[in-house]
DNA sequence: CTCCCGATAT
DNA sequence: ATATCAGGAG
């Protein structure tokens, strides 16, 4: 039987991929902060064509007090719930000028005050911005989690407390970049691709599809 | 639980 | 045509 070998799985990982880092653009820790916000339910691709040009504007919460509502919205029509996101962009905005002198706070419990920051999200700020080993549970890795037998749980909440634990502590700073990207690439919602998958063969979902 | 919501892949 | 995409708020 192969059982999923964890120590492995993330060897392999590490020895592909030695640095993984998130495919969302950004130039400080607010653009982070609003890529990430933006990014709900959306591909990275679609958020990056989005950015680009408002992040050459918008460099700190007050440049988007300054643009306005109305701009921001034109700015991110082209994702989706970018009604609600640009409401939670602002309110964001307003919040960091009032009581964090425009910058991004480095706590969990702050974060996750900002509309439009769940724990999700302040988990990815927390790990990319501020070099903190934490497991943002998105739809990629629920699944790739679930599939492959790395954590079973019914919310995603479940799913970081178990990957927490069963992940070696020298792979938790990187291990979700690599979750991620191996969800988005390889290990796919539809039609996964275990043909070209670097740990078919510690897989027991692979094994069947190969 | 429902709603939000455009772009892209299948 | 339908599923999916770095979820969060009400």
């Amino acid at each position: 039987m192969n059982k999923l070998n964890i120590h492995t799985v993330f060897s392999r990982f590490q020895a592909a991929n030695p640095n993984p880092k998130t495919e969302l653009r950004y130039g400080n820790h607010y653009q982070l902060l609003t890529a990430v916000i933006l990014s709900a339910q959306a591909t990275d691709k679609g958020v990056n064509k989005a950015t680009g040009p408002l992040f050459k504007i918008i460099k700190t919460p007050q440049d988007l007090l300054n643009f306005g509502e109305e701009n921001l919205m034109k700015a991110i029509s082209t994702i989706g719930l970018y009604r609600s996101k640009g409401k939670h962009l602002m309110a964001t905005a307003q919040i960091l000028v009032d009581h964090y002198n425009g910058k991004v706070p480095r706590t969990r419990e702050a974060l996750e005050m900002l509309p439009g920051v769940g724990r999700k999200t302040a988990n990815v700020v927390l790990n990319t911005a501020f070099g903190q080993p934490t497991m943002a549970v998105d739809t990629h890795i629920f699944r790739v989690s679930q599939r492959i037998g790395l954590a079973k749980g019914k919310t995603p909440l479940a799913i970081e407390q178990k990957l927490m634990k069963v992940i070696p502590e020298e792979f938790i700073m990187n291990a979700h970049h690599w979750l991620i990207l191996h969800g988005r690439y390889t290990c796919t919602a539809q039609k996964p691709k275990c043909q070209e998958c670097m740990i078919v063969d510690v897989c027991r979902y692979g094994a069947k599809n190969v």
